[in-house]
DNA sequence: AAGGTCCGCAACCGCTTTTCT
DNA sequence: CAGAAAAGCGGTTGCGGACCT
């Protein structure tokens, strides 16, 4: 049977609590009656109508129904979702019920697409939090998970179609790292060394190092989901470390690479992966470090190896930039918005950039890695800060590092040098927290270095 | 104009976590 | 304290419409 179609489910979500759609009953008893009526997959469920013998509906919701539910929230409010079908009739499961009035019927829903600056949080949330949809909801008053679920996988897989990484392809640069810039005749700069990180894995008790640049463990996954990846180079970026919710799943070589920020993801278009490995990589938000290190809801140590190593690359890129001469700024806007905006206008321009990633990962990375961003004490981003804060119960003066990039546009860049830890002070500092992982983190050890979305132009 | 592809969205599934008994 | 139930969460799927070729 053909299900409701699209323009029924659209007509369900802007019309649902006025049940004009013809034959619609128009009372809620009435809805009832019919509700019940609507049991043997009547309506037509995407995956068959119903499964099982339950008699419970599948499929998309009709007004009727939404009525019936609403009115139930009325009288009982919400909670126990299960009994809606024992007290109203409505051929729903629980389940179905508490997403549909979750989503679609609670009051002060917000509908139509996202703002500017929700976008702008979204993409900060998710640096911070990862692929917890649910906890950037609770950040975005009336919007729903599903709806930030949905807007973030479309627009990732946009910009995985566009060939562009997520974030910067600096911040994946850090994959060369542990090796890479040994052979790098250019790359003479002190950084943290393959020891260093080997020693840092084996004082981690869970921390397995796959083979240091392993090809394949290393490979950006072009065209692959990697909703693992995002929260950590740019965490980093934001200091705020991992999603501090716990792993489900072992660590993998390439995901562990892609926690460490040691991720590449789009640099030298690798060949592609097997759907199946595809499929396989893309993995919840956080997997690393989920045993070992209990991170409850703190900021976890493991941003802050994050972040020591993201600065160490900076401190690369920095130099490397310096002997390359940087972009000229407009240059790096452009690049920007690339990269940033919605590949919706992407074009041809963005298979430009796509293989300009490639290439910026020598002489392109000071607009991003390498232009390190002024401290600010941005006064108006207090309370997203805040309630990250309370999220993830960082310190706020902590939190009063993060730069507003909000509100950047785009030209409070400097080099930052002053802020840039040396590479030294890393090698001494991933000792530290290799040491101290599962303690809560200083002020310090959350410095932020770096902040290229200091210079995000604005999600389009 | 027709066919193909992309996009946005709603809703389901399976698993995990929390609450209740 | 253990088991069951409920709730929550993240991933995935499938649909119609919009857009592109």
């Amino acid at each position: 049977m053909e299900s409701f179609g699209g323009a029924q489910r659209k007509a369900s979500k802007e019309e649902a609590m006025k049940g004009e759609e013809g034959g619609e009953p128009s009372t809620v008893e009435q809805a009832v009656a019919k509700g019940s009526a609507v049991g043997e997959g009547g309506g037509g469920g995407k995956k068959g109508g119903g499964r099982g013998g339950e008699g419970l509906k599948k499929g998309p919701w009709t007004p009727a129904e939404d009525a019936i539910l609403v009115e139930h929230v009325r009288r009982h409010g919400e909670g126990n979702w299960n009994a809606v079908q024992r007290h109203s009739g409505l051929a729903r499961c629980g389940k179905s019920c508490r997403l549909r009035w979750a989503n679609h019927l609670r009051p002060n829903l917000k509908k139509g697409s996202f703002s500017p600056e929700e976008e702008l949080l979204i993409l900060r949330l998710h640096a911070q939090l990862g692929n917890k949809w649910a906890r950037m909801a609770a950040q975005l008053p009336g919007r729903t998970d599903n709806e930030i679920k949905n807007y973030w996988n479309t627009r990732l897989k946009r910009r995985q179609r566009a060939g562009l990484p997520i974030y910067p392809p600096e911040m994946h640069d850090a994959a060369r790292l542990d090796g890479h810039h040994h052979h790098d005749p250019q790359r003479q700069v002190n950084t943290t060394s393959p020891v260093t990180l080997r020693q840092l894995a084996a004082e981690l008790p869970s921390l397995q190092l796959p083979p240091l640049v392993d090809p394949i463990a290393f490979r950006p996954l072009s065209g692959i989901t990697l909703s693992p990846f995002p929260q950590n180079p740019f965490a980093s970026q934001l200091g705020l470390g991992f999603p501090p919710s716990p792993a489900s799943h072992p660590p993998t070589p390439t995901s562990l690479f892609q926690q460490l920020g040691l991720g590449n993801y789009a640099m030298n278009q690798p060949p592609p992966l097997s759907p199946a490995f595809a499929v396989k990589m893309e993995l919840p938000s956080c997997q690393l470090f989920a045993e070992p290190v209990s991170y409850s809801d703190e900021p976890s140590s493991c941003g802050l190896l994050e972040a020591l190593l993201q600065d160490t690359q900076t401190i690369e890129d920095m130099k490397i930039a310096e002997l390359l001469e940087l972009q000229e700024a407009n240059e790096e806007g452009t690049r920007w918005e690339q990269l940033f905006c919605d590949p919706g206008n992407d074009g041809e321009g963005i298979k430009e950039t796509s293989q300009g990633c490639s290439s910026a990962k020598f002489e392109g990375f000071d607009w991003c890695m390498g232009t390190t961003i002024k401290s600010e004490q941005p006064g108006d981003a207090s309370l997203a800060k805040d309630d990250t804060a309370t999220l993830l119960d960082i310190p706020t003066s902590t939190l009063s590092m993060i730069p507003d990039w909000c509100n950047s546009d785009g030209r409070d860049i400097s080099n930052g040098q002053s802020l840039v830890t040396t590479s030294d002070e890393i090698g001494l500092d991933i000792h530290q927290l290799a040491s101290s992982l599962s303690v809560g983190s200083t002020e310090q050890d959350w410095n932020i270095s770096l902040w290229p979305w200091n210079n995000m132009p604005g999600i389009c």
